[in-house]
DNA sequence: GAGCTTGATAAGAATCATTCTTAGATGATA
DNA sequence: TATCATCTAAGAATGATTCTTATCAAGCTC
């Protein structure tokens, strides 16, 4: 695993983080905590949720991942950090990411004394396992 | 308060259920159920929370309101059922109604086997108050 | 490398929004 | 008005997240 390509984030590498890190470089099915724990809880079984949720926490703070707002009843977690839009199923709530640049711009008139910082779109549908 | 607007939600309406329809009639505020619960109360001080979540869920599934996904810590609702879009506030997680018609559709390569039932657009930013 | 300081970890308690349960009350309809 | 399905209220239960506290480890300074 690439421990320096995690050097950039400026915040200390333990074990525990490094196994969080592994899990989410490259994953593209945008887990909840619930989901990190267990799957990091098979390497290190002392793992604690509250860990999980500070690593997160501070990854995020650092911009290296994006929480996700889609579910009510959870945070998800999106590793993949180049911009990017959403596809949601209203069934099952599986996300699938859509790398598609849409040239989209909000008119000056209604932007209401707002400091523009970004945008985010979410399509819902029904995924073909749920039809 | 015209009742007769309200036959159409084909839902047995009470008058804990008529003070919450007053309440969001024209409301622009994407209020939670804390924020109706307490705005209610005022005129009913028996009314309980379970009511408010009841006939918030009752209004959803008629498609009467919309739950908002906007704020991660609580659910949110809107009672303008228009289409429209939403400018939020990433400090105060106040939010301002787009009412803009972008020309947005997903490339039917990209929608991986999904029905499409609709698409969300939400701009981020920092209001007036928070700068 | 030793000691120090800061921040991380683990475990469980606390919190808070939401949902569930239950018994009793009320609206809709004929 | 009688019937019945649905609604209400209160509080308990749930479940995700945050907080607390006592250790522990990393990385700096000397």
């Amino acid at each position: 695993m690439p421990v320096q390509k995690y050097r950039s984030l400026q915040i200390k590498l333990t074990p525990q983080r490094l196994a969080i890190l592994s899990y989410l470089n490259g994953n593209k099915t945008h887990p909840s905590a619930e989901d990190i724990y267990k799957a990091v809880q098979k390497q290190y079984p002392t793992m604690s949720f509250a860990t999980v949720y500070n690593t997160l926490e501070a990854l995020r703070d650092k911009g290296n991942i994006r929480e996700l707002k889609i579910d009510p009843a959870k945070k998800r977690y999106d590793p993949d950090n180049t911009p990017h839009h959403h596809l949601i199923c209203v069934k099952c709530n599986c996300i699938v990411d859509i790398h598609e640049d849409f040239d989209l711009n909000l008119p000056g008139k209604l932007t209401r004394g707002f400091d523009l910082i970004g945008k985010s779109i979410e399509f819902y549908g029904i995924c073909r396992k749920c039809k």
